[in-house]
RNA sequence: GGGGUCGUAGCUCAAUUGGUUAGAGCAUCGGACUGUCGAUCCGAAGGUUGAGGGUUCGAGUCCCUUCGGCCUCGCCA
C-alpha cells in the first residue's frame, strides 16, 4: 500500500517540486478523454490530482475508471498551475498533483447523495448515512470544535487542581426530576438500574470525601421527549468545588467559558459576566433565560388596565390576572392580519387566549402621536398616552399586549419577544450576550400536585439570610443557584449544595417526601453529610449547547456525531430494537402486549 | 398524549381547477473530447407519487386511517 505522505488540504505553492504521496476521497471527477482531473478530500480539504495519459499511461488508465467516494492513494509530484489555471476557489487551487501511480484502496458503491450537495439533502437520509454526511467539512468542522471545547475544558480545570473522575453509568433510579432510563438487572431479578441523569449525588460525595476540586465531561440520560436544542442522551461538563461561596464557583467557571469563546472564536468575554436576578429576569423578559442581545423590555401595565373600559383588560386585572406586553420598533409595519393571525397563533400556542395590539401613529392632523387599533376606542387619551410613556413607544411602533395570569403572560411574551427581536433584525447576527441569573427562589408551588417543586434540584442550599424562612415562609426562600444564559440559551447551572443534613431532612420534608422515601432513595446520600461534609458547590454546563453556539448552528444533531431523532432512534443502527427471547428470559423479562393489541385478537 | 408541517426518480424539486403516457436539473450507465475545476457535448435507463382504504368516468391532487422526518405544547428536579 501506498503510504500517504501529505494531507490533501494542506498543500501549497512552497510545496512544489517536491514528489508526495496523498490518500482520500474522490470527491468528482472530470475526464477528457486524455487528460483525467479528480479532485481528491480528506480531512483537510481538496487537491487536484491530473493524470496524463502521455506520462504515465497505465495510472491515467486506472483513474478513467474511478468514480465517487473511491477511497485511493496516488503518489506523484506537486506542480504549479500554469497563469490563468489556478483556482481561486479552493487553498490548494494553486498547484495540483501529477500522478505517477494510483491504487485504489477501495471502491464505492454509488453513494445516496452527493458530499457537495448534502447540506440540502433531507436529514432522514443523511443521519442513516452519516458516514458519507461527515465527510462534509461542515460535520467535521463542528467534530473539530467539540474536540477543541473539551480539550480546553480539560487543560483550564486540570491546571486549575480539578481532578477528572468518572463516576458509575448503571445507577439508582430516583422518582425526582425527569424519566429515568432503565436497565434491567440480570442478578437480582425484577431489579433496575437507572442511567444517570446527572451525577450530581456523585459529585457532592466525592466533595465529602476529600477531593476538593471535580469534574468529568459526561453523558446524561433524560427520558423525556426531544426538541431542537436537546435529546435524550446529551453531554454535560461537571464541576463541582469544596469550600467555595457561588462567587467563587462563577468566577472559576466564567474564566473557563471565556477561554473557551476567546480560543475557539476569538471574542474577548468581558469578565465579569453581569449577573441579573430572577426577579429582574422574569419581570423584565418573562422567563429566567433572557435574551440580551436586544432590549425591548416587557411591561406591566395593569395599573392602566383596570380603569380602562375595555373589559378584557379591566376583568383580568380584577380577577387577580396581569396585563403586560412589549413594544416592538417599527412593528406597526406587520398588517392587521400578520397580527391576529400570525402573532396571536404564535401566542396561543403558549395559552394565551389573546393578543391585543396599538400602533403608534401619527395623526393625520400633525398633532401628538397616538394610539390605533380596533381597540383604541376604549381608551381614553390620558390612558392612551400614559401606555405610550410606559413603553417609551416611537411613532411606527406596535404595541403587543396580553391580559391573562401573570405565568401565561410570561410564557407567552418571552418566546414572542424572541420570535420578534429575529423577526425585525433587532440584533447583530453573530452578537454574544452573556449573563449570570441569580437569586432563583428555592421552591415553587405545584397547583397540579398542591405541593413544592424544588426550582432548580433538592440539593440546592437557601441563602444563609434565608435559613429562618424555612419553617415559616418556605415559598419566598432564595437559594443560591444560578444559570449561565448566552443568548437566551441556559447552557449551564448549579448551586451551592446542602452540607447539613439536618437543613437537607427539612428541604426534603417541605417537598413532600416522607422520612422513609427520603431514607429509601437518599438514604446514603444523607448518610454521607452526617461524615463530614464541607461546604461545597459547582454547576455543569451543556457541552452540546455550548459547541452548537460555538459553531452558530440551532439543531442539537448537528453537534453530535451520532445523533437521534426525534423519536429517539438512531437511524444508523436502528437502535432501539427487538431483542432475541433469550436475552428476555434471562433478564426474567415479559413484554406487555398494548392493550389495543389485544382487542383486537 | 396534543397541535403544525413535510413525504413525487438515487438526490433536489415541478406537475394549472381532479383530466392525455407524472417532468426537469444533478447523480447513474454508454459514447465523444488535451487544461478542466459544479467540465462540456450526444444518447440511454430510471417512478407501487411513504403505506392502506375510500369518493369519482378519472386521484400525485379530495376524504379517512396509518407510518416516518422536522418544529412545537405538555414533559425536561
Amino acid at each position: 500500500m501506498l503510504k500517504r505522505t501529505k494531507n490533501c488540504g494542506e498543500l501549497r505553492k512552497s510545496d512544489v517540486g517536491s514528489d508526495v504521496v496523498v490518500a482520500g476521497w474522490v470527491n468528482s471527477y472530470r475526464d477528457h478523454g486524455s487528460l483525467v482531473f479528480i479532485d481528491l478530500r480528506d480531512r483537510y480539504g481538496l487537491v487536484q490530482l491530473v493524470f496524463d495519459p502521455e506520462m504515465h499511461p497505465e495510472a491515467h488508465e486506472a483513474a478513467r475508471k474511478l468514480r465517487s467516494e473511491w477511497v485511493i492513494a496516488t503518489a506523484g509530484t506537486v506542480r504549479p498551475r500554469s497563469e490563468g489555471m489556478g483556482n481561486p476557489k479552493m487553498v490548494t487551487g494553486e498547484i495540483e498533483i501529477a500522478v505517477a501511480e494510483l491504487e485504489i484502496l477501495n471502491v464505492s458503491k454509488t453513494p445516496p447523495f452527493e458530499v457537495d450537495n448534502a447540506d440540502k439533502v433531507n436529514e432522514e437520509l443523511r443521519l442513516s448515512h452519516r458516514y458519507i454526511d461527515m465527510r462534509r467539512p461542515e460535520v467535521l468542522k463542528m467534530i473539530e470544535t467539540r474536540h477543541k471545547v473539551a480539550k480546553l475544558v480539560r487543560d483550564y480545570l486540570d491546571e486549575n487542581g480539578f481532578f477528572e473522575i468518572e463516576t458509575p453509568m448503571l445507577g439508582k433510579s430516583t422518582p425526582e426530576g425527569a424519566r429515568d432510563f432503565l436497565v434491567p438487572s440480570r442478578l437480582y431479578h425484577g431489579a433496575f438500574y437507572a442511567l444517570p441523569q446527572s451525577p450530581q449525588l456523585f459529585k457532592q460525595i466525592l466533595m465529602v470525601g476529600g477531593v476538593d476540586k471535580y469534574f468529568q465531561i459526561v453523558r446524561c440520560f433524560r427520558d423525556e421527549d426531544p426538541r431542537a436544542d436537546r435529546q435524550a442522551e446529551f453531554t454535560q461538563i461537571d464541576i463541582e468545588m469544596s469550600f467555595v461561596d457561588s462567587d467563587d464557583v462563577m468566577s472559576m467557571n466564567e474564566g473557563m467559558i471565556a477561554k473557551v469563546f476567546n480560543e475557539i472564536l476569538g471574542v474577548e468575554v468581558a469578565l465579569p459576566i453581569k449577573r441579573m436576578t430572577y426577579k429582574d429576569a422574569v419581570d423584565n423578559y418573562g422567563i429566567d433565560r433572557p435574551d440580551l442581545r436586544f432590549d425591548m423590555k416587557l411591561k406591566e401595565i395593569s395599573d392602566i388596565a383596570k380603569d380602562t373600559d375595555f373589559k378584557v383588560f379591566s376583568g383580568t386585572v380584577e380577577k387577580g390576572g396581569i396585563v403586560k406586553g412589549l413594544c416592538a420598533p417599527g412593528g406597526a409595519k406587520y398588517s392587521r392580519r400578520d397580527i391576529e393571525k400570525t402573532l396571536t397563533d404564535f401566542v396561543a400556542d403558549f395559552e394565551a387566549k389573546g393578543l391585543a395590539w396599538l400602533k403608534v401613529v401619527k395623526p393625520e392632523d400633525g398633532g401628538e402621536i397616538t394610539l390605533a387599533s380596533s381597540i383604541a376606542k376604549f381608551f381614553s387619551d390620558d390612558q392612551k398616552k400614559q401606555i405610550i410613556e410606559r413603553f417609551d413607544a416611537k411613532e411606527g411602533d406596535l404595541i403587543l399586549l396580553i391580559a391573562d395570569k401573570e405565568k401565561i403572560a410570561n410564557k407567552a411574551l418571552a418566546p414572542l419577544r424572541v420570535k420578534l427581536g429575529a423577526d425585525l433584525d433587532l440584533y447583530e447576527k453573530d452578537a454574544l450576550e452573556f449573563v449570570w441569573v441569580v437569586d432563583f427562589p428555592m421552591l415553587e408551588w405545584n397547583e397540579d400536585n398542591q405541593r413544592y417543586d424544588s426550582l432548580h434540584h433538592p440539593f440546592t442550599a437557601p441563602l444563609e439570610s434565608e435559613m429562618g424562612k424555612l419553617d415559616t415562609d418556605p415559598g419566598n426562600i432564595i437559594s443560591q443557584a444560578y444559570d449561565l444564559v448566552v443568548n437566551g440559551s441556559e447552557v449551564g447551572g448549579g448551586s451551592v449544595r446542602i452540607h447539613d443534613p439536618r437543613v437537607q431532612e427539612k428541604v426534603f420534608d417541605l417537598l413532600n417526601i416522607s422520612k422513609e422515601q427520603a431514607k429509601d432513595q437518599f438514604g446514603f446520600f444523607l448518610k454521607a453529610l452526617e461524615y463530614g461534609a464541607p461546604p461545597h458547590g459547582g454547576l455543569a454546563f451543556g457541552l452540546d449547547r455550548l459547541v452548537m453556539l460555538l459553531t452558530g448552528t440551532d439543531n442539537i444533531r448537528d453537534v453530535i456525531a451520532f445523533p437521534k431523532t426525534q423519536r429517539g432512534q438512531c437511524l444508523l443502527t436502528d437502535a432501539p430494537s427487538l431483542v432475541d427471547q433469550k436475552q428476555l428470559d434471562e433478564l426474567n423479562l415479559r413484554t406487555q402486549k398494548h392493550l389495543n393489541q389485544i382487542s383486537e385478537e
